[in-house]
DNA sequence: ATTATCTATAGATCTATAGATAATGC
DNA sequence: ATTATCTATAGATCTATAGATAATGC
């Protein structure tokens, strides 16, 4: 049965074969799948495959390039609006909300692939987590928490707003690396939009806004609100598609 | 070169192999590691470990078994603590500080072995996280709350209690992921005891406690002299040792 | 006599390459 | 004429077993 298949020119089958491989990638691990699966999700045979990429290791690499850009935010938003209460409640709300719900397609595949960094050498999470979109959104927070500590609605803290930035983020970081395993280790009450509310609120309480504050930033009718607001989704772009 | 083994008994045999196998296991993967990589660690030949195990994923079974146990809490101690701001903050404190910072030997082992289950099947991480000293500790957290607002030390939550348990727990479980990989992705300002100070206020704050009060409660003073204190140490026992 | 251990190796699988064939674009 | 693709296969490696040898305990 010769299959003849549909014929590319180098570089969009390069990309193609990126974007094919990459959710069994994530989900077996590089040691966990085999060149000829690869090979197969890509539709093309071995022998092609070990034409645009050198080695296993080389289109590994690559692939990591290929997914890095799926962790992007649209940060400029959250950057146009002045510091205050209102401000560090949307910035914090939507930081959780885009990490627990990634709205792109390969969502869990390129969650998987971070946190596998972790638990490895560390090095994607490191190209993830040091992106310029970190130091710009750690910056914002201390603007906010400034600006509500003037205004009485936030205690001062007791160590760096830096880490303060961080405890958010890995509260919402873990919800999400449960969500990762088919069935979740931990369940949660409520809906997830629920769940990301109350995380919102959790974080908002713990980098020090005052809980009455928190309370009347976060209902649901306010959130609900800047769900239908497309200014500020903040959420992560498309990837490219390939062809 | 004739190397005449030790000879041991097959159950410590056994024993011994999990016990020299597990930290490669938990560092490279299932997939990552050979069998005779897993049997030079053991230092045995590649036959004996599959006269003892009779495939890799049998060993790897009983991996799981044998490292479930590193995670247990000597919990009892705080479960016998009366209800209140006090003991909420020591229970929040220890747990968090349990979590950063594990004392046994074979702590990062244990800890990757969790965070690469929940990327892959979840399996391990179930069994881990689903265990009763979960729930009890929820529970104690729970009265310890009802305590807590009943004192006026704590706002009434907007959600379960349940998740504000788990966003607790899920602060200081991703500090502690970070801190697995070679150079950590994330570094926060200060030490370690630090951070473990500011994550458990943040929690604190998080779970609804009113920042005034966290900031009493958990004086570098105060959290010094709970770590003298052996009764409370909460820490994970021991790794039985073979032989 | 039984049990633990080793050396040697089979059989399968996995990465990677060689060399032939067919589609494309000038 | 060039470039993309395939089939076939080499060479390495990996899991697992067969069969021989040596230590232990009755």
């Amino acid at each position: 049965m010769p299959r003849p298949r549909r014929r590319l020119p180098a570089d969009q089958r390069k990309t193609a074969i990126a974007h094919a491989v990459l959710p069994l990638l994530a989900r077996k691990g590089f040691d966990g799948v085999t060149t000829r699966e690869l090979a197969a999700a890509a539709g093309i045979s071995e022998a092609l495959l070990f034409r645009h990429f050198p080695s296993k290791e080389a289109l590994n690499r690559e692939i990591y390039e290929y997914c890095a850009h799926s962790f992007e935010l649209d940060y400029r938003r959250i950057a146009g609006l002045a510091p205050g209460t209102g401000m560090l409640a949307r910035l914090v709300y939507f930081v959780v909300r885009s990490i627990v719900i990634k709205r792109a397609a390969d969502a869990d595949t390129s969650l998987r692939l971070l946190y596998r960094s972790l638990v490895e050498d560390g090095r994607f999470a490191r190209t993830v987590l040091m992106a310029p979109r970190f130091r710009m959104l750690r910056k914002q927070l201390g603007a906010g928490l400034a600006a509500a500590r003037a205004a009485g609605d936030c205690e001062a803290a007791d160590g760096a707003d830096e880490n303060l930035f961080w405890f958010m983020h890995h509260t919402a970081s873990m919800i999400c690396l449960m969500r990762l395993a088919g069935r979740p280790p931990v369940s949660y009450r409520g809906n997830l939009e629920t769940v990301v509310r109350e995380a919102a609120a959790f974080a908002l309480r713990g980098i020090g806004v005052r809980p009455a504050v928190v309370a009347a930033q976060l209902t649901g009718a306010k959130t609900a609100s800047w769900l239908r607001d497309p200014e500020l989704t903040l959420l992560a772009p498309q990837s490219p598609q390939p062809e």
